[in-house]
RNA sequence: UGGGGUGUAGCCAAGCGGUAAGGCAGCGGUUUUUGGUGCCGCCAUUCGCAGGUUCGAAUCCUGCCACCCCAACCA
């Protein structure tokens, strides 16, 4: 199994931690999510890190949430987030945390920071604090509590804790170096006065962690070895050891940043696909446009398609931009041997067989996939009127057209060949009708004189056929990540959901949510859970890959 | 312009002084009752740039350039 994944500095660095007895050769890593959202590819790929790091090394990964901000955070969110990595493959046993758990020993740890000289309760505002703290390029001045007597500062931490001062009235902070040219070292805040309802602590606090404080001591007292973060946060980095350095904490976890996974044109920020939802411009969190775990699921991609994704995507410390084709290329692979394959018009126009038996009607044997023996065959019905594509048929068509077109014979797929005799139009001059007359002998599509076709195209019943609603989905935006809201909407491509009337075989009647096929030379399309009986719903996963539209674009 | 990072093909990414892995995309060919899939082959004389050290440099040294992060009581 280690022999054949990928090398990457974070595994080189954990098997050498390993390697040298650090931490008697434990690994324990965490993924210590917010909960203020939906997960999305991006965590995605942090949770497969550390879950697949974990489980290489023989250790265990904690799931931890981050819950020290009560302002953005919900149990539903966190709820969410469990069945989200759940479903995508991993469990974390025994070892759910909150960071919210730890308050109690945060507080004490903080008294103890006190009475070190290490912290002090802070009067300034929040305004007030930013001006001190200086600049990038100049250093910032000691606030003029930074000497505050310890027996005062603990007395006020209490009041604080209890309520008794207003928000924002006074923060505890770490006392660190307030000229650090590294800004984050700048006396960092460790709690800030909020009264607020925290889902899981309700009103028993009105003083709150920071993230610098709380995740760095959360890490060391679950015993973490390995804490993997963005790149972002590597400034924060000099605070974690600070802290791990100076507070009396069971270990000594030790943080490794990497990048973050970009996707092209997919908006990976939470806060961005917030307002996408607060603003209605999507359904919800899930909405099948959306990048979020619980979306691709609905659009049909699995857990696996998922996890090799993020895989293949690698693990480095470059900033970079992932082609979407990568993440359709990882579920294409995979439904390509899974998916049954069946048979839908998108866009019907009619074809007549004017030399089929009138009236008759009889069953064809198909493949389910041609991928996989043990699918079996189905019936499909069979008569002298029925639907095709209507990109499938053209009027004037150059050489390399292999599809119906005047003239030209072609084979429905598992059918028979038929050949286009006569195109009726309408007043408009659109096509509506395709009358083909058809070779009985090539019963199953294959001619008994050796006769070859070039085009193979896919049909369903006229009379048989059932219709369904299918959802084709495409990127939200133009750009890769539009900056503010204002632009977000600026960016939008309005066809990123197109609705259309498809008419499908009738075998599609009973398929049960989260089942995908494939619609013969369409595309993946799974059962949208909004599917009732007698109307399913299809969201188009990913299309196939497709060699005439490059044709054409070549001319 | 302070500090911290990163630059290897269109996109990811190995490489750790011995002569540029692999994947995605692309391009040829082949198979095919999906213009899908599969199979075969091609795709960096060069590693941000310029010098230097060395028998030998993507790897070491020097200088430069580009991009990202840090001045929330967010995480």
């Amino acid at each position: 199994m280690s022999s054949t994944a990928p090398r990457d500095f974070i595994r080189q660095i954990i098997a050498e931690d390993v390697a040298q007895g650090r931490n008697d050769g434990r690994v324990v890593t965490r993924f210590p999510p917010e909960p203020n959202g939906f997960l999305h590819v991006g965590h995605a790929k942090h949770v497969v890190l550390n879950f697949e790091l974990a489980k290489e090394f023989g250790g265990r990964c904690h799931l931890r949430f981050d819950d020290t901000n009560p302002l953005k955070e919900e149990q539903r969110f966190a709820d969410q987030m469990m069945k989200d990595i759940r479903w995508l493959g991993y469990d974390w046993g025994e070892h759910l945390y909150h960071a919210s758990d730890y308050f109690p020993k945060l507080y004490e740890l903080a008294q103890h920071a006190i009475r070190e000289g290490l912290a002090y309760v802070c009067s300034l505002d929040e305004a007030s604090i930013r001006e001190w703290r200086g600049t990038v390029t100049s250093p910032g001045r000691p606030s003029p509590n930074r000497d505050r007597d310890s027996e005062e500062s603990l007395r006020l931490l209490e009041e604080m804790r209890n309520g008794k001062h207003a928000e924002g009235a006074f923060t505890l902070r770490a006392k660190i170096d307030m000229a650090s040219p590294n800004m984050k070292l700048r006396d960092p805040l460790m709690y800030r006065i909020r009264k607020a309802h925290h889902h899981k602590t309700a009103d028993a606090w009105s003083i709150y962690p920071m993230y610098d404080y709380a995740h760095p001591v959360s890490d060391a007292l679950e015993m973490v070895t390995h804490s993997l973060c963005t790149l972002e946060f590597e400034n924060n980095r000099a605070v974690y050891d600070w802290f791990v350095e100076k507070l009396p904490l069971p270990s000594r976890p030790r943080q490794i940043e990497y990048a973050r996974l970009n996707l092209a044109h997919t908006l990976m920020s939470k806060r961005k696909l917030k307002s996408l939802v607060d603003e209605g411009i999507v359904a919800d969190w899930d909405d099948p446009r959306m990048p979020t775990v619980a979306a691709l699921r609905r659009r049909g991609y699995t857990p696996s398609a998922i996890r090799g994704f993020a895989t293949r995507a690698g693990v480095s410390r470059a900033d970079n931009v992932i082609e979407y084709a990568a993440l359709e290329y990882s579920i294409r692979e995979e439904l390509n041997r899974t998916a049954r394959r069946v048979m839908a018009v998108l866009d019907p126009v009619e074809l007549v067989i004017t030399n089929y038996p009138e009236g008759h009607g009889e069953s064809i044997t198909a493949v389910n996939n041609p991928e996989d023996a043990e699918a079996g065959t189905r019936e499909v019905p069979f008569s002298g009127r029925l639907f095709i594509e209507r990109g499938d048929f053209m009027e004037d068509a150059p050489k390399k057209w292999f599809r119906m077109a005047p003239g030209r014979e072609v084979r429905l797929k598992h059918a028979y060949f038929v050949t286009c005799e006569e195109v009726v139009k309408n007043e408009a001059g659109e096509v509506i009708q395709l009358r083909c007359s058809y070779d009985p002998e090539s019963r199953g599509g294959d001619s008994p004189d050796g006769r070859r076709v070039k085009g193979t195209l896919h049909w369903v019943d006229a009379d048989r056929g059932i219709p369904a609603d299918v959802r084709l989905y495409d990127q939200l935006f133009e750009a890769n990540d539009p900056g503010g809201l204002e632009d977000l909407l600026a960016d939008l491509r309005p066809d990123s959901l197109q609705l259309r009337q498809a008419i499908v075989e009738p075998s599609l009647a009973e398929l049960t949510p989260e089942t995908t096929v494939q619609f013969m030379r369409l595309g993946y399309f799974s059962v949208d859970q909004d599917s009732t009986k007698d109307r399913p719903v299809f969201n188009r996963t990913v299309g196939l890959k497709d060699s005439w539209s490059k044709e054409k674009k070549k001319s």
